[in-house]
DNA sequence: TGGCGATTTGACTAAATTACCAAATAGGAG
DNA sequence: CTCCTATTTGGTAATTTAGTCAAATCGCCA
């Protein structure tokens, strides 16, 4: 039986830090948006109706987990995903989607 | 440029609420295990050392997820999971986990 | 019926998250 | 150099989450 000891622990919680940056809806919103292509954080401003503030502050969790990186060039600082929109992770969100659907008859199930 | 309205945000919080779930090393640990077959609560505490109560919570919220469903018998409350261990959740927690320890030089990297 | 083991729920506290505003910083243009 | 634009950081209030203990439930068995 195994079992959830500290050491396993230190390897669950490096898993959940990446799940977590994608357990905001801003934030998954911004992952799709990049695998499009990168995007300097006044687009993304353009997209999204919070403070600019706020939306740095969800790119440096993205940052934080490894998923995005940050490229500055002249004034403007772009992000590009670190993941392959084909890998995983993206089918994993319909799939994350279809979970709840199903599970209570939303509007997709 | 597709914009983060109100309806698109919606579909983007239906599915942060199961990276959510995810986004916790207990939650976690207690989905990996539950691929291997149900478990009871009962069960569960053996392998993680938390309050009974504080586990009956984690599971709680995997429920509200969509993750796993219960199944009372007797006593005891079996869990288990609503979603295939060989889906790309699962492929996505190892891509979870590289793609931090890749970011970051992590042991596994 | 009475009590027991298993599990959930409620009350509560501490800690983490999120969002906004204002201020700081950094680079480029004039 | 100085202003302007782009972005990050610090302070703070509101909300949510995680964890613990105690109390409430529920199904069984004597």
């Amino acid at each position: 039986m195994e079992r959830l000891d500290s050491s396993t622990r230190a390897r669950y919680e490096h898993r959940a830090k990446v799940f977590k940056a994608l357990g905001h809806p801003t934030r998954l919103f911004i992952v799709e948006q990049l695998a499009k292509g990168e995007l300097c954080v006044c687009e993304l401003k353009k997209m999204i109706d919070a403070d600019l503030s706020t939306i740095s502050k969800h790119l440096s969790v993205l940052k934080n987990a490894g998923l995005v990186t940050d490229d500055k060039r002249g004034s403007n600082v772009y992000y590009h995903l670190r993941i392959s929109p084909d890998g995983s992770l993206f089918a994993c969100m319909d799939e994350a989607a279809a979970a709840l659907a199903s599970a209570f008859g939303g509007p997709d199930a």
